[in-house]
DNA sequence: CTTCCATTAATGTATATACATAATTGAGTC
DNA sequence: GACTCAATTATGTATATACATTAATGGAAG
């Protein structure tokens, strides 16, 4: 088939073209690695390679003595970029602006503590609004958990926005999102320019590294005005 | 540092937690191969192996006669996991119901050749609503492209959930996800039980296999009994 | 000082080999 | 037929070695 660059990628993709034309479909054990060995006049560790990257890629499943299968596909996975609000706005080519409307670093409050899963300590919260080309873009809750991310504290976050700011200097682990969609109340109204009960899209985020919540942020957009986008390969 | 498993893994594990401590900051050169080949006391095949899996990942990134460096970081992204409706009631210990409101084979309306991609050729066009115990969950709205499934005409939907049967029998390259909220109209007052104005959740698919589409899916939930949750790692 | 080029040192790929590990297979036993 | 257990076999990991490829380096020539 394909005849560019190193045989393990050449392997790769024959399977991988094989797997996608349905030619080779789910359940099918595929050729022994001496088989494929024989095929392309490689050595085994050749082969093993490129069965190695399409088993991280979820293609194929392989289990001792029994041979490699097809993989039945599952949950599908999309790549779902995490918002930096500030490239987005200006992707779009728009001009962008922060208003920071609250900063406050206290106690954490029985709240804080459940979002951030602390027992005690400061965090530091802060309210903003993002505008896109002057218009109401995003309005922002965030709170930071400055036993993580003690530095967070000397920011001023009115110059740089904190999705930027975290999202360059602090290193994570694992993070979680919600996306809901609710009626706009009283909060929202002023903020966003929007009329009473109009839908709108709730992002909620929560950040870990290793077994410490660093940040929770609550982000609400216009529904009329945004679209969530993710495209992706499995 | 940790003991368990493979040489190539401990390396790995070892690398990462150093880059995400901060301990290695971005633009770090991370030891050479044969450096790391005798703090392991491994070969450089075993040193490599890790690497390689870490370059995969957009940890690290390599050049040739330089060395080894840690990646700034660029987009982040994170794997959003969609699940099959039908699992996913089920996951949540609810019984699950499909009714399949309307079923048709038709040449491709304007709005099927724009969704779609295509320039003629039939559709098979779906609605249904999902149940989760007893309860309104969802309402679907599907186009298939019979020219790229036409196996699909012949499948009993009413059983199967369209969503499950793609999922299962079709392989895809690549998808997009768009995600919405809007107020609810007449459609969906009456499908989902819910009041004039509402908010609901859009979550709209499109399907690649190759350069054909496949399908498009609009799945409609209400706004005040879900949420879409993607955990993740970087 | 700048340009050119050979040297050199790092990663990239591939091989032949070895032993470990797990699970199927099949022969032997009850 | 059902159970036990050893032989078999495919994958999993690791090694030592070799040569290819790329680009930083440093010295020679202008």
């Amino acid at each position: 088939m394909t005849e560019s660059g190193a045989i393990h990628a050449r392997i790769r993709r024959d399977i991988e073209a094989r797997i996608m034309s349905g030619e080779w479909a789910p359940g099918t054990r595929i050729p022994y690695e001496h088989q494929l060995m024989a095929t392309y006049g490689c050595s085994r560790m050749t082969v093993n390679r490129a069965l190695r990257m399409l088993m991280e890629a979820g293609l194929i499943e392989s289990r001792r003595r029994a041979g490699t299968f097809v993989s039945h596909p599952r949950v599908q996975r999309a790549a779902l970029e995490i918002p930096d609000i500030r490239d987005e706005v200006a992707g779009q080519g728009e001009s962008y602006r922060l208003d920071l409307d609250r900063r406050e670093i206290r106690a954490a409050s029985e709240e804080d503590k459940r979002l951030l899963q602390i027992d005690g300590g400061s965090v530091l919260a802060l309210e903003c609004r993002h505008h896109a080309g002057g218009r109401a873009y995003a309005l922002e809750r965030r709170l930071i958990n400055l036993a993580a991310v003690p530095e967070a504290a000397e920011v001023d976050f009115a110059i740089e926005p904190p999705g930027s700011w975290l999202l360059s200097h602090v290193p994570w682990t694992e993070a979680e999102h919600r996306i809901t969609a609710f009626n706009a109340g009283g909060k929202e109204l002023v903020a966003l320019g929007i009329s009473a009960g109009a839908a709108c899209m709730a992002l909620e985020r929560w950040t870990w590294r290793g077994e410490e919540r660093i940040t929770y942020a609550r982000q609400v957009y216009p529904g009329d005005r945004y679209a969530l986008v993710a495209r992706f390969r499995p």
